[in-house]
DNA sequence: GTAGGGTTAG
């Protein structure tokens, strides 16, 4: 025992205090003279507080070092040889929050044989308390080799440490015991072993367990009502609920809780607002969780005037008040109200930091979710799995690879919760910065792969042009017995696109319905109509929109277009785009695909009418830009921008290439530029394109054969496409391109998309 | 002498 110098001081009164109701109780085993000279014999600081009236060391003490120095003069006196006090040490070890297990340990191990099953219980409890539910079970099995029998109290400390970890095959054996003992009626063992089965989201043994159980007690039936929630079935909450005011049993506000709760993930403001009122009716205390609760609710269900009404009549609110409230915020798109209230919270911790980042992803504002982060991790608080799969979403749309490979070694180094949401995200992440090899390691490292997965896998390959690989991760997946769903066949259909695989396409589109009873729906039909227009299948992409069953929306139609940009066919180009203007009048992309479309075909006047009425109704080309991350930094660069610190050097970077280039053969390509001007300045203009200058700012601030990674938000034109394919050969450089699209693998003077986009 | 089961936010 440490020297009670290095000790926290405990108060003088509180010491007394803390002997004299062990007088009380046991007077006949001490001398009040033992008791004064332990009280005078302390040398300890005191504090003149008032300190609540004590009854026994598990209340008075406040901790380890208050016990521990109560522990030492005890012993100086010769106290400990009293069992009685040496439980009331190891039960404060065991059930206090500051208590410590291996010294509750060391001072049951001076407990002599035989030991009562009250010790061992307490021990159980202790581990359990620590999450430490094999050191429990060790405990129990040791038990039982000292023929000590468990009681009705042993099971529920035991089973309350359980976890998904130490699994289900174990809570089976001792369901197996609780049987044997003759505990399987007792309705404290079947709350814990429901609750445990709920645990290892084992609901159809946990509801076999409920549905054999008494029902009487309103526990029970929230435990179930809880794991229900757990595993996401919310209907089946609202259910039994129903049932049990049936049962004609009482709901306790935890019964309405995770009725609220339910409610909120089903959108269901209905039976939500009868519990509210029932509240009302009932004068149900309204504690701080319930009024969460209630507050999730109506966040979730859009009514934020009623959600912010609870917010501010607490009496008190909490870290989760204030989330609830952002959260409901971010939900409507109303990040500025969401980011004003996250700004006033009085402490925030990993929830609410990433529901605030996630509603900068919901808005597509990247940049910010990322900056937050930052800003998170400077405030000390830990990124969970949450929050990785936010920012991994954020790194995926902005090809910020460099941060994504950073979120990966912290996921591995902190241990973060590696589930299959967190698989996925890296698996998207990759792709989207053009890593397939990583995102394939990524996806053979998984336990576990849902739908979600191989859905990723097949439009990541295909987006990168392995067209063929992507329908063997479909035929794969099939064999693996995953049902495709309608975003797997998007893929599909999206990966036969890219590599120009026609009769592939045909035939998925054909066998959706006929072998795996997925009907086709208008996204669908975009997906083909893409596939055979690229293909020039042009007419039978008509003959497709004319049959299909549903009304074609503007991106079937654009889909047609863009097939007509890649085979120069004016005609049904133009009754494309007169049916998009129909649906979407202020589509300015249909208006530029146009102009390229005239440009290339040299069909000047009908270029310049375009033009025309372009200017007449405010009509603007959805300006270029494009995003390259260095150093974790991504710098956004938009055609002719000037407004970079480097600017200067960039462009004189973008001179010499331009000059290396036309020595090795380049000539510009200004076919598709429709701007009405000289020749001369046709070549500028292509010259200014963000890609180009972002191609030079990863030349200037990168090493020799460092690959260089660009995301553009439009379609990449063919002259910067010519010109990425010659930097890739001339400076031997990897170039990257990852466009509205698809991505452009430049190695050696290729590109993956072999010309085809 | 004594210890047991349930709840809210991304």
């Amino acid at each position: 025992m440490q020297s009670s110098a290095m000790l926290m001081p405990i108060s003088r009164t509180h010491f007394v205090r803390t002997l004299k109701i062990f007088c009380k109780y046991y007077s006949s085993i001490l001398n009040k003279n033992a008791i004064s000279t332990m009280a005078s014999s302390t040398s300890l600081s005191y504090t003149s507080r008032d300190l609540d009236p004590p009854f026994f060391i598990g209340e008075t003490c406040k901790s380890m070092d208050q016990l521990k120095q109560i522990h030492c003069r005890t012993i100086k006196i010769g106290l400990t040889k009293q069992p009685i006090f040496l439980n009331k040490i190891i039960s404060f070890c065991c059930i206090n929050e500051s208590g410590d297990m291996d010294h509750a340990l060391k001072l049951f191990n001076q407990i002599p044989e035989p030991k009562s099953v009250f010790h061992w219980n307490t021990m159980i409890k202790g581990y359990s308390r620590i999450d430490r539910p094999k050191h429990g079970i060790s405990m129990y099995l040791d038990m039982l080799k000292r023929n000590v029998k468990p009681d009705n109290f042993t099971f529920p400390f035991l089973l309350k440490g359980f976890n998904r970890n130490v699994g289900f095959s174990c809570g089976k054996e001792l369901h197996g015991h609780v049987v044997k003992f003759g505990f399987a009626s007792n309705a404290f063992v079947q709350n814990a072993l429901i609750h445990m089965y709920s645990l290892c989201g084992q609901m159809e043994i946990a509801r076999a367990v409920f549905d054999i159980s008494c029902k009487m007690d309103v526990i029970t039936w929230n435990v179930i009502l809880t794991g229900y929630n757990r595993v996401k079935q919310y209907d089946e909450t609202s259910k039994l609920f129903r049932e049990m005011e049936k049962n004609g049993l009482i709901p306790t506000s935890v019964t309405l809780v995770s009725l609220l709760s339910a409610c909120s993930k089903l959108r269901d403001l209905e039976i939500g607002k009868r519990v509210h009122k029932h509240i009302k009716k009932c004068e149900i205390e309204p504690n701080l969780i319930l009024e969460n609760a209630l507050m999730d609710l109506y966040a979730a269900c859009g009514e934020m005037d009623v959600a912010v009404g609870i917010f501010d009549g607490m009496k008190t609110r909490d870290v989760i008040s204030w989330t609830t409230i952002v959260s409901g915020f971010v939900n409507k798109g109303e990040i500025e109200l969401a980011r004003n209230y996250f700004d006033q919270m009085p402490e925030r911790d990993n929830v609410s930091w990433t529901a605030m980042i996630d509603g900068y992803i919901r808005v597509n504002c990247f940049k910010e979710a990322l900056v937050l982060f930052r800003q998170m991790q400077a405030s000390n608080i830990r990124p969970d799995e949450f929050t990785v799969v936010s920012i991994l979403t954020a790194c995926a749309h902005l090809g910020a690879l460099q941060i994504g490979e950073w979120i990966k070694a912290y996921i591995d180094r902190n241990k973060v919760k590696n589930d299959v949401f967190v698989g996925n995200a890296l698996i998207d992440m990759y792709f989207k910065c053009g890593s397939v090899a990583k995102a394939q390691r990524v996806f053979s490292e998984m336990p576990r792969r849902d739908k979600f997965t191989w859905t990723a896998m097949i439009v990541g390959l295909a987006i990168n042009g392995h067209g063929e690989e992507a329908l063997g991760m479909f035929s794969e997946m099939l064999r693996a017995s995953i049902k495709p769903d309608e975003i797997t066949y998007i893929g599909v259909l999206c990966a036969c696109t890219h590599a120009g695989m026609v009769d592939e396409g045909r035939k998925c589109f054909a066998s959706m319905t006929t072998e795996h009873g997925v009907e086709p729906n208008v996204a669908h039909y975009g997906c083909i109509v893409d596939l055979l227009g690229r293909a020039g299948h042009l007419q039978e992409a008509c003959d497709v929109i004319k049959n299909m069953p549903m009304k074609p929306n503007s991106i079937v139609w654009g889909a047609l277009l863009g097939g007509c940009r890649v085979h120069k066919d004016v005609e049904i180009a133009e009754m494309a785009a007169k049916q998009i203007l129909e649906l979407d009048p202020e589509n300015g992309a249909v208006y530029v695909l146009l102009c390229n479309i005239y440009a290339s075909c040299k069909r000047w006047d009908s270029l310049h009418e375009l033009r025309e009425s372009m200017m007449d109704r405010g009509i603007k080309k959805t300006p270029g830009c494009s995003l390259i991350e260095m150093n974790g930094v991504v710098h956004e660069f938009v055609a002719g921008d000037r407004s970079h610190p480097q600017s200067k050097e960039i462009y004189l970077k973008l001179d010499n290439m331009t000059s290396d280039l036309k020595l090795a053969g380049y000539s510009p390509d200004t076919s598709e530029v429709f701007l009405d001007i000289a020749e001369e300045d046709k070549e500028s203009t292509l010259y200014w394109h963000s890609e180009k200058l972002a191609l030079a700012f990863g030349m200037i601030s990168s090493g020799p054969g460092v690959t260089i990674r660009i995301v553009k938000n439009l379609r990449m034109c063919v002259d910067c496409h010519r010109v990425a394919k010659l930097v890739s050969t001339l400076y031997d450089r990897e170039v990257i391109v990852r466009d509205r699209t698809r991505f452009h693998h430049f190695r050696l003077g290729l590109c993956s998309c072999k010309d085809y986009w």
